[in-house]
DNA sequence: GAAAGTATAGCACCAAGTACCATAGAGACG
DNA sequence: CGTCTCTATGGTACTTGGTGCTATACTTTC
């Protein structure tokens, strides 16, 4: 869990404690699961130029990437020129390929 | 690469045989993705009750879910009760998770 | 019985994402 | 040379997904 929220070792330790908490029985998987939500390392807005970065750095084109992302070369071109922007979902789905490379989404 | 396009092992056979290229150096891994493009397996719709069904295997709650998604707790009632249809990205995201789980996402 | 967590339901709004097209440069190939 | 393909840009028009907010109600827990 490095990278958590705040960048703070408070809400790890918290959540060491909820793990811990977990395995001694104290704690069901549901409520776990809050938690860990607790610590979803928040996503970052990504500007044209890194989008264009992370797709170069994995070596493929526009329309390739963009069937692994499931979304139109044409939208992969415009998020590249900065007239639209990825939030939400598209936003997710671009932090875990920058994290983890193309190769988990496919 | 179980579960290609057709369900054919006959774009499994290209796929091989363009790995195969790949390994002696015949194709450059620009190149190679294109191949592996054409094998990502296709996205299918998502019913409401079929993502329900995945949220609660996940033992997450709308609002943790929706945590790990990037979306809002709001958007998760409106898939489960078929009020809004995931597509694009976000189907992207829940097929994710349903073939290899929440964590992945975290 | 107050409080917190869960989920449903509604509505207004805006921009993300789609679809389509025309253009143009770069590379491969005969 | 011409042509074909891949690449990417730029544009336009349209649809609807996703947001944000609020109110309601049913549990469970303290």
């Amino acid at each position: 869990m490095s990278g958590n929220k705040f960048g703070s070792a408070a809400l790890a330790a918290v959540h060491e404690t909820a793990s811990d908490l977990h395995r001694a029985g104290g704690i069901d998987k549901r409520t776990m699961r809050k938690f860990d939500a607790l610590c979803l390392t928040p996503i970052q807005k990504m500007t044209p130029r890194k989008i264009r970065a992370l797709r170069t750095r994995e070596k493929a084109s526009q329309a390739v990437f963009a069937a692994y992302l499931n979304v139109t070369p044409s939208l992969v071109s415009k998020w590249e020129r900065g007239e639209k922007h990825p939030q939400g979902p598209s936003l997710k789905l671009l932090s875990l390929v920058e994290k983890k490379g193309l190769e988990i989404v496919a």
